[in-house]
DNA sequence: AGAGAAGTTGACGGATGCGTCAAGTTTTAG
DNA sequence: CTAAAACTTGACGCATCCGTCAACTTCTCT
């Protein structure tokens, strides 16, 4: 007669189905509460209220706000990140490089709102937590596929390290006034931020 | 006859001259605390203590830390504020209008390096308390000069709304990188983002 | 000099946050 | 079905923050 091993694929399932979903609620009280107050203004207690559980729940989770916004900041990051590498290998040109790079970037911004919520509103504190630019990582990957377009010849020489940071900063600022705008999309702002971008890339060329 | 009412102009010379020390070493704390821990990590204490003055002496001068906050920024954006209206007020050309604009934003920062500690560490809580972007009204102004520039037909045609967005956003990230560059000064930061920007205002007007 | 106004001080009551842990509940496994 | 393991719960003790206010010090004005 056998057990009940085939409701679900792991063998406790029951026990791994609510660690996810407690987990999920953690975070998306995070989310939320850290969009709200910022990262700075928010207390454990007010994550906890808005996920529902008990405080010594939340304890088993993650051991203090911090945790909470390190986990939502890096999982949206590094899913920015790889989608932003996958796009830059298949670049032929400068041109494509770029306004693909801003395609990418503003696309997954529409489709993750929160993420960027939650970076507009914290910035200065990811930068200090992570002691990392705003975007987490993707800055310094930026900064060195300059580089190597500069050292390939396929963009004339710059500043690398100014033009990565003009780049991430314009784009935050462009991201979050897209968001704000209802006539405003992640198509046309990509072309916005290309054409912008391209069009100095050359002018810093030619002096 | 005759009391003592030449030592200083105004009649009650030490009443005010520590009310002037007070509140500057309240304001001075600000920038400390607020450039260290951000605006919603700070608390009201932590201001108290950095001041070295008592708990209700600090009540004597600000209701709460926001108000503190408030006039940090408030003071430092106006100062910015006029600069660039003045410079504005000067430009000859596009050209003099976007680079003196730069140059004179980026030697305030240099300048006043706290400021934009205090600015990068908080835009989020400056964009949520004013609730307006990070540079606190300077931005609309941009976006207003734009506008009216594109109107003259000194500029071509574009996003005004976007590019105010972008410039400002590229301008805070580049005055952070200049100051944490020991090799980087004014003039150069102003010499590329002018370029950048000119560029792309010239590419997006030829499609 | 001396009285009164102005300002400073820090201790206080009340509120909130923190992380823990004993008691209770749910799930698993035999 | 039952026992043990896994997890949840919320009250508890301690720490910190808040804004106030009576006592005290400093300044002003005659």
């Amino acid at each position: 007669m056998a057990a009940k091993q085939d409701a679900s694929s792991a063998s406790n399932g029951r026990r791994e189905a609510t660690k996810e979903r407690n987990r999920e609620l953690i975070l998306s009280a995070g989310r939320d509460v850290f969009a709200t107050v910022g990262y700075g203004g928010a207390t454990v207690r007010d994550l906890i209220r808005a996920s529902g559980l008990a405080t010594g729940t939340f304890y088993n989770y993650f051991p203090d706000k911090e945790s909470v916004f390190m986990a939502l900041v890096e999982s949206s990051a590094t899913e920015l990140r790889a989608k932003l590498a996958a796009s830059r290998a298949d670049a032929t040109s400068p041109e494509t490089f770029v306004s693909d790079g801003f395609l990418v970037f503003f696309t997954y911004l529409a489709n993750d709102p929160t993420f960027l919520g939650l970076l507009g509103r914290n910035a200065g504190d990811v930068r200090a937590l992570l002691d990392e630019p705003a975007l987490g990582g993707a800055v310094e990957e930026l900064d060195r596929d300059l580089r190597d377009a500069v050292d390939r010849g396929d963009i004339p020489k710059l500043d690398a390290d100014l033009m990565a940071a003009a780049m991430s900063g314009a784009a935050l600022e462009l991201g979050l006034r897209m968001l704000e705008r209802d006539d405003c999309t992640p198509e046309q702002a990509a072309r916005f931020a290309a054409d912008l971008f391209l069009g100095g890339i050359e002018r810093l060329g030619n002096p």
